[in-house]
DNA sequence: TAATTTTAGTTTCAAATGAAACTATTTCAA
DNA sequence: TTGAAATAGTTTCATTTGAAACTAAAATTA
């Protein structure tokens, strides 16, 4: 076999080797670390992704509307709505409306929020600093750098796409 | 402002940043790239990014059974046989049954299939330049041996998870 | 060699997701 | 100020996905 880790040589003209395929690579490692992370979410707290991610911004930033929920977390509204009417039925965040706008409602952590926000703070934080534990202090900059380069990209390509 | 790129600043001790959270910023970027070229694919050839993982293996190490495609892209063995059975129905895939063991199909790109597949490569290439364009030879060296440590690491995680 | 276990792959069912339509409210423009 | 357009958020519907059950064939073992 040669190596899932997708590394050095170069690819010949018409053909694509898939693990060395950048797009395919940055999936993997996602899934990879997103699915070991969900599923301790889901087995201790019982939150999804999804859930997890409204209650980080709302433990930080909130409270806030539903669409800054929104631009902070990178999700559409749709998934926004679904993930606060779970956290509602579980007592985790509440909402009130906005007196000044009636059709914003204004979303929190409720106290048994807090908690859980509390607790899983420091699961999520390990979880990041075992993986990062590979990397040396050098490597963090340059992957963090790295990052944001291919994002900024990234986006740029999307957005120029949505035009045309 | 704190910017959406993730950079620099440390967290607090009990709060979570989630844009400069790893796991969150692999997340966005993966997803950004894979939506961006997924539509590409969807829209100039109707395949999607399972349908068109299979292709790139088969188009380079076919003919293979179902499972080595599994092992080859990552995939789970009911995505295989989805994005299979789609691919026979659209013609760009023919699978025979192997005569040794006929439990297993032998799958390989029909001739028209092996006619998308070499126009995808291109186009998959290309995308993926244009997104490495804004890094140098350095940092994309980097980059790789960064993507494979982070996987290596991963993939440890994720199995010592699986025992436990 | 008959019974049991394993392997390859498919089907089924329930949950997650995304796009589009919809409701309620507010803003804008004539 | 009233009618049109925009905004916030929800609901609906069709598709995708994942897990578990299932079928068929092969390998093991007793």
């Amino acid at each position: 076999m040669d190596a899932g880790d997708g590394s050095s040589k170069k690819q010949t003209k018409s053909q694509l080797v898939l693990e060395q395929f950048l797009p395919y690579r940055l999936s993997i490692l996602s899934n990879t670390v997103s699915n070991t992370i969900a599923r301790e979410y889901r087995d201790q707290f019982g939150l999804s992704i999804p859930e997890w991610r409204v209650m980080a911004v709302l433990g930080r930033f909130g409270p806030l509307t539903a669409s800054e929920v929104g631009e902070r977390t990178a999700m559409d509204k749709v998934s926004v709505s679904r993930a606060v009417a779970r956290l509602i039925e579980q007592k985790l965040v509440k909402r009130e409306t906005d007196s000044n706008d009636r059709r914003r409602s204004i979303l929190k952590l409720t106290a048994r929020g807090a908690r859980t926000h509390h607790q899983i703070v420091p699961i999520a934080r390990g979880r990041e600093s075992e993986l990062a534990a590979v990397l040396t202090e050098e490597e963090l900059r340059s992957l963090d750098r790295l990052l944001a380069k291919l994002q900024r990209r990234a986006s740029a390509i999307a957005a120029q796409e949505n035009n045309a």
